[in-house]
DNA sequence: CTAAGACCTGACACTGACGTCAGATGCAAG
DNA sequence: CTTGCATCTGACGTCAGTGTCAGGTCTTAG
């Protein structure tokens, strides 16, 4: 497929797919007069980026631990192994971060609630007499 | 304390904290020759701002709902308190994508030490309690 | 008083993933 | 063949938080 369909097909924009293959993340075929083509496997790739991307991670640090992606059946370099534990750590500290301030969001959800319904128990609903 | 203590007891620099008062997210009275002195509820404050930053949000964000935070107890505009429920169900989905990620490179870092484990058995040393 | 260091404002630089535009070429349909 | 859309490369724009520099003022120790 080319790349207009990659795009579609997973959501990603064709200029974000140029800028992957230009960071070493994705790769494809050329054409004599110098399209890309891709297969179906790119699709998986795509979304895999998509979904380190999401996680925090910037495109040379996942460019640094393909080498894992690609193939883990090879002795891959030491570099590129310890990249993926400290990026799960990395991840998972993160996740403890994002707890803690959704925590604190909800302590002050309930703190604002508890004042609201003072309100809303007295005057149900709405104020009668605005305007 | 004067901005350069704040910062010291934060950990956040002085350009970080000049920049948050632009934003309307942290105040300061000022001395006759314009210096910025802050209370010790500044640092609360300033850790406040630095936790909701490290979840992602923007300082634009952040200001609209810091009614929610300073004034709990009046009738906040439903707006921010909108914002509030908002982002906190944007972190609670970033979380599960964060943890999607995290169990993608789980399973990769499985696959790749299954391959290691096979190289470091016939030489012991190994990496014992890697989890 | 003086020197050093903290602070002030204002401005420009940077980073990284992408948007967007320009100008040229490729390709499928009528 | 032509028309029109897809694609190509290359370049510049964006955004947000922060670094950093310049040129000036304030504060405090000696």
């Amino acid at each position: 497929m080319r790349i207009g369909e990659l795009a579609s097909r997973t959501g990603v924009s064709v200029r974000s797919l140029r800028y992957y293959e230009e960071q070493g993340l994705l790769a494809s075929t050329r054409s004599t007069s110098g399209q890309r083509h891709y297969t179906d496997d790119e699709i998986e790739r795509v979304r895999f980026v998509q979904r380190l991307y999401a996680a925090g991670l910037s495109s040379r640090t996942i460019v640094e631990l393909l080498p894992c992606v690609d193939s883990p059946s090879e002795q891959n370099s030491d570099e590129a192994f310890g990249r993926l534990i400290q990026e799960r750590d990395r991840i998972d500290r993160h996740i403890n971060e994002l707890s803690g301030a959704r925590d604190a969001l909800d302590r002050l959800i309930d703190a604002n609630r508890a004042h609201r319904d003072r309100l809303t128990t007295r005057r149900p609903q709405a104020l009668p007499g605005t305007r």
